[in-house]
DNA sequence: CTGTTAGCGCGTTCAC
DNA sequence: GTGAACGCGCTAACAG
């Protein structure tokens, strides 16, 4: 690659002072037309594109907010980032994404990346890295962090959660609702907190409609799908009478679907099946699985307002993120009930 | 955000010049093992992070190569993301990911900020640019391409793209083997190249293996579900005796699954159903849906190095991308064939 | 309105 | 080995 062009190169080219360029290609001042009219042409004669790195070293800003996604082909985070890029649209920022891949050593490298990079403000999606860490850093710029508790009050940050334990015992309370008695339940990996939550619910929910939580009714899977096929096989050996199955996200439930389908098992006439997440594909299963939906795209647009909202100064609307459920066709009821 | 620590108040601290401190950072030239140490404590105490813009105006390299992608939330385009990250891991350059939404124009601003922020190389997964602007880029930086025609060699870029038509063609082909005679044709909008691909490739099996092309046969799609199950439904409308459904991607197959669904038709005994792309929820579909699988995470992984490597200088090696059949459950045999 | 001057933070000669 | 001086490309005061 050839050096580029300069800007005191387009200058000289056009015969006025580099500031008179500058002026121009900011707005900072009005500039007599006839030479704004030289510049331009300048420019469009020796293809000048003005350098990013000194402009943000000359004015001390980078114009970019960094984000930290746990990866890149998550369907479940991508959401965010789409709302994320909706968000910081038209403000003059732009994002940086780098992925952590769930391991804290690349979290951490991905941050001192990103503040190398001078990122004015951080979303953090999920992710591994210790509290700690994130109010250090939150405490040098604006920080917004989306789908896992942490306590930045005293930093000037906010962390947008849901309530993983309520949309499960709603689920749960739902399918009981239906007239389900004996409800399976494949969980998540236990040192995930949703997934520990999720199962908290599931059995606060059974003791709040009067039934027994009982440990064989649960398996626990990975988050992947064929955890939970593996896991409906399980349940199925062990317990002949279930009647619905309460997956702790979507694609363990998709294995599950699976799984019964193999057996020959008809959703939701012989068993009904619920998930967690409600990926854009869980509308077009079969039958359309019912799932609890967190609006990503929201929350990753209000994170991207809140930070930029932070920059100007502003003291920012709060927001409280509502998770939907997703009744559709896989949860059938059960004669008996009421 | 309070300045940060600069390299000279580093310098000062620990007792040095800060070309000494300069040195230690980049390892540029052997120093005392007691001003290092010095260093480094001054570098911990005051928590100095380098400051990327300056480092890239002093060496005149970002460390960069730039990624646009049509989408950042499309499942198909983050699989090639995914192995973008993994072809630069470890080589000291860091993808800078924007996504142009399809959408010309922003996608010639994405370029232009990618040019500003001085990208080194740049990689395009499809997307709409009209291809004289990518030459225009690769004029100047090493560009690969993804998924789409785009004649780069006298610019010294590459375009990596898969032959849909002889997918199509394949997939067609074995399904006519299975002993499929009334064989109907969701397509993609025909405004894109890879659906016009497919469809001849449709046609072109039907004509080789003797049967005849009717138009009746095929009805257009955009590529998204609702559009599959509005086309099934049409198609059987006109076609009592339907047997099989090439869907020219996986997500109007599954907008077909549905509608054959609510009709009560199963798959695969009474209609035989694929797809195309193999996306990853394909394998988990009731039944697992049989399609073609673009090996995309490679084909990005191969991009990265290849501009890695012509930006060292290095002539590089060609790579064929391979699609592969994904043969599964959803397509069964019908009797009287062969 | 416009040119001149002085940095922004860092890498890199070039002398010592 | 190490420091001083200069420049990377641009913006922002400061005069005019």
């Amino acid at each position: 690659m050839t050096r580029a062009v300069t800007l005191s190169e387009v200058a000289r080219e056009a015969g006025v002072s580099p500031s008179t360029v500058s002026r121009i290609l900011n707005g900072t001042a009005r500039v007599n037309d006839d030479k704004a009219r030289q510049v331009r042409q300048a420019i469009e004669k020796l293809g000048y594109t003005r350098n990013a790195f000194a402009r943000s070293l000359a004015t001390g800003s980078s114009g970019i907010v960094g984000v930290l996604t746990p990866d890149i082909a998550s369907p479940f985070y991508n959401d965010a980032l789409s709302g994320i890029e909706r968000g910081l649209m038209g403000s003059g920022f732009s994002p940086l994404i780098i992925s952590g891949h769930w391991r804290t050593g690349e979290e951490e490298h991905a941050v001192s990346l990103l503040l190398n990079r001078r990122v004015e403000g951080l979303i953090i999606l999920g992710g591994q890295m210790p509290d700690h860490e994130i109010r250090e850093v939150a405490a040098r710029l604006p920080v917004g962090v989306l789908g896992r508790e942490v306590d930045l009050k005293d930093w000037g940050g906010v962390a947008l959660t849901m309530d993983n334990r309520q949309s499960a015992r709603d689920l749960v309370t739902y399918l009981v609702g239906r007239g389900h008695r004996v409800i399976g339940h494949i969980s998540g990996p236990q040192d995930h907190t949703d997934a520990r939550d999720r199962l908290r619910g599931y059995r606060e929910a059974l003791e709040e409609c009067g039934l027994r939580f009982q440990p064989s009714l649960v398996v626990q899977g990975d988050f992947q799908e064929p955890s939970g096929l593996i896991g409906m096989q399980r349940l199925l050996n062990r317990h002949a009478d279930l009647t619905a199955i309460f997956a702790a996200n979507d694609q363990m439930a998709y294995g599950a679907r699976l799984a019964l389908h193999r057996l020959g098992l008809r959703v939701p006439e012989d068993m009904s099946l619920i998930g967690f997440d409600d990926l854009p594909g869980s509308s077009y299963t079969t039958p359309p699985l019912s799932s609890v939906r967190q609006p990503m795209a929201e929350m990753g647009q209000w994170l991207a307002r809140y930070v930029l909202g932070r920059l100007r100064g502003e003291t920012p609307e709060p927001f409280a993120p509502r998770q939907e459920l997703m009744l559709r066709e896989s949860v059938a009821s059960r004669r008996g009930t009421h």
